[in-house]
DNA sequence: CTCCTATCCTGCGAGC
DNA sequence: TGCTCGCAGGATAGGA
């Protein structure tokens, strides 16, 4: 479900939420068979622990606890709220915290991430090692680089965390007709300048969406229950057979490795 | 190495 | 109206 945006949205609706930095007392969990089994050991280990503050890497969520970080991943359909848990399918576990701040962890799909990381794990964690740069700490000269001789699709390469992480299906489908990057064109036969203009319009996006709070499609909502705008101002994404907001021409879809591609053909060579 | 496919899981909407 | 099928914003293992 979430992009850059929507998780950097989320983590700042967590932010306000723990805004007097409280203690974590308690997790609940109403769940055995989530992606990450947490043994009652390793959940006590995290209790007492005071909020330090939050952070985000890739499409991580990372709320550091003074010798831990519980580590939230959204998956596709992952959102988290403050209440109680209401819905007993979707609702898998609850942080409770000193203040009285109780969050709500919902996952309909489950194949979000909650883990627990001690600090000292953190840099040898396998699924934060792998990660590529932050799209706001990448160039379009690194991405020249990294594309010669690639024969994969553009728009893959973008979205591979270990190339620059954060750009999904929509926001790559969006950067590239930003660019006029066809998003079927093998990585290695973009020029420099394709390169350039493409990560500056990835930067341009996905800043946008994180002012307009996201993008909504169906399951994504902030943490103050608020849905994304940025779903009102999508170019191409779920737009096919409509008109092309360049060219008025129709909008097309198509699969590229394996997720639904919305393109002009005649704006993005 | 590189690339693509299948897979995890559930809900929902399109189309018959 | 009711049912089935295919698809959904992610990530990764495994095979070619």
């Amino acid at each position: 479900m979430p992009e850059l945006p929507e998780v950097e949205t989320v983590k700042e609706g967590l932010n306000r939420f723990l805004d007097s930095r409280p203690a974590l007392t308690e997790i609940d969990f109403y769940r055995k068979d989530l992606r990450t089994p947490l043994p009652v050991r390793k959940r006590r280990s995290v209790y007492g622990q005071k909020v330090i503050s939050l952070k985000r890497r890739a499409k991580y969520i990372l709320i550091e606890l003074e010798s831990h970080y519980l580590l939230s991943h959204l998956g596709m359909t992952g959102s988290w709220r403050q209440g109680q848990p209401i819905d007993n399918n979707h609702d898998h576990l609850r942080l409770k915290f000193s203040d009285g701040t109780s969050l709500v962890y919902r996952d309909p799909r489950r194949f979000g991430i909650f883990d627990i990381i001690s600090k000292t794990q953190l840099s040898t964690d396998k699924r934060l090692q792998s990660l590529g740069p932050e799209p706001f700490e990448f160039t379009g000269s690194e991405l020249f680089k990294i594309s010669r001789g690639r024969k994969t699709s553009i728009k893959s390469l973008v979205m591979d965390q270990r190339v620059v992480v954060g750009v999904g299906n929509i926001y790559a489908c969006e950067a590239l007709f930003m660019a006029g990057v066809s998003p079927g064109k093998a990585a290695g036969r973009l020029t420099q300048r394709h390169c350039v203009a493409l990560v500056e319009e990835i930067k341009k996006v996905l800043s946008s969406a994180i002012r307009q709070g996201g993008t909504t499609i169906s399951d994504y909502i902030q943490a103050e229950g608020d849905l994304g705008y940025f779903q009102n101002v999508l170019k191409v994404y779920g737009r096919s057979g409509q008109a092309c907001t360049k060219c008025k021409k129709s909008i097309k879809v198509k699969p590229i490795s394996g997720r639904s591609t919305y393109w002009c053909p005649i704006c993005q060579k």
